[in-house]
DNA sequence: TCGCGCGATTGATCTGGGTCAAAGATATGA
DNA sequence: TCATATCTTTGACCCAGATCAATCGCGCGA
């Protein structure tokens, strides 16, 4: 409704910023060519729905800036955020006509959209896009799932950490910076947001953030700006494998 | 270790009875040929653990009988269920060596294993695998979401409803019933394997077993097969939108 | 047939996080 | 500058589900 023609339209593939991160990763020039022809930027204001669930889908995308969040709404009101999108994660899902969850916008965000149904012949013939998106969506899975224990099993507090640590490490692998030592970012969520995704109410989130920066596991500039002086004191209070080390 | 290799190891894909649902669903006699040569049955008793959280995997297979479980379990003893394995479920992680997730049989159960490494050539060469797998893997990660609002944002009771539900949504289409009217499965979970799934104690899932008992929201015989009198019924006590209508 | 063991049930009590309510910060715009 | 709105913090109280503890009941092997 709100949305505005973005001025870098016919941007080049080749100078994307998520160019090798996204699901067009592994294409080579000429893929990236036919994808050009199939493309078009859409811009969204903070706060603004992207899509809504249930909708008819008539394109999928990839995040270019900003960021999004998915959730799952009950009749009741009750939500659930079930995933956090980033800079170059994929929106949509191939095969399917309907929305199955809402997306909002939680900043400025640009999207590089994909016409549907010329992108589903695309992934047919093209193998680069399919195992690239087969790819992010094990990762996904993978996310997912961590998330499952994160809510089933988690203490308030343990939850906050996770959440936190997670963000710090996405945004430090975004940002290329060195995964230890001193870390700090810009919460991009609202307390209510946060609630959203850890399965808590705002007033506990609240509470319990603010007793994390007592306790001087985190440092907080205002209200968004977190600084992680020590990652390791962070990973502990979050319950996490103290040595984050993973096979393969 | 208790493994023993199965009777039907040279079992004949056609007429397997995963053939259509299974990662080689798209595959045709010649693609399934190949698939033979690098496959091989295992079996394994109830109890038994398949795969253990790090390990180095040297295969990935489908789930051909049985069920199994993929949990997730923090230093402390907290565990969590991340997922159910049912017969046409896919295993592993194809461009992983370590297994992320403990694989617990829970009943006697039969694998087709294929070797890691010619799967993953296979992969490249084969669009109708890859397709078929990122087409079960975005399936999971549905399924995995969905989860996510049962744990984050349901009460004991919901929960408990939410797993009826997809036990018996899942061996209906399973064993290709009508969807509707009286249901009727075998549990094949332990109320501590519940519990796990649910993220509540073993005590809580008894308790609220017992009060939809007493409701007559279900009927049980015995301690393990449920009887689902009205199957609109329990989707209302889940919590889910009434219409279970997805476009698309 | 008995006794053992594991899973399930049930009861009593406790508590982490929810709920309700009231202020306190910031930002925005008139 | 003040009014309004949004986000956040903090306090008081409550309750769903956890914890601790018996007990039950059924299948199985000797």
């Amino acid at each position: 409704m709100l949305l505005k023609e973005n001025p870098v339209s016919h941007h080049d593939c080749e100078a994307c910023p998520i160019r090798h991160r996204a699901v067009c990763a592994r294409c080579d020039s000429d893929e990236l060519e036919l994808l050009e022809e199939i493309k078009y930027y859409r811009s969204f204001e903070a706060g603004q729905h992207i899509i809504w669930s249930g909708d008819r889908m008539d394109f999928v995308g990839s995040v270019v800036s900003g960021i999004a969040t998915l959730t799952q709404t009950m009749e009741d009101g009750r939500t659930q955020m079930v995933g956090l999108l980033l800079p170059s994660d994929f929106v949509g899902r191939p095969g399917r006509n309907g929305a199955a969850y809402d997306v909002v916008a939680t900043t400025d965000l640009v999207m590089c959209c994909f016409r549907k149904k010329p992108f589903e012949q695309m992934m047919e013939t093209t193998p680069h896009i399919a195992q690239r998106l087969l790819q992010m969506t094990l990762d996904e899975l993978d996310a997912a799932r961590e998330w499952m224990l994160v809510l089933g099993r988690k203490t308030a507090r343990e939850k906050i950490a996770s959440l936190l640590a997670i963000i710090a490490r996405r945004n430090a692998t975004l940002h290329m910076s060195n995964a230890s030592g001193e870390l700090s970012f810009d919460l991009p969520l609202t307390r209510e947001a946060m609630a959203d995704y850890l399965g808590l109410t705002l007033e506990t989130v609240s509470r319990q953030v603010s007793a994390l920066k007592k306790d001087g596991v985190i440092v907080l500039e205002g209200k968004r700006h977190v600084i992680i002086p020590d990652l390791e004191r962070l990973l502990e209070e979050a319950g996490d494998d103290s040595d984050g080390g993973v096979l393969g």
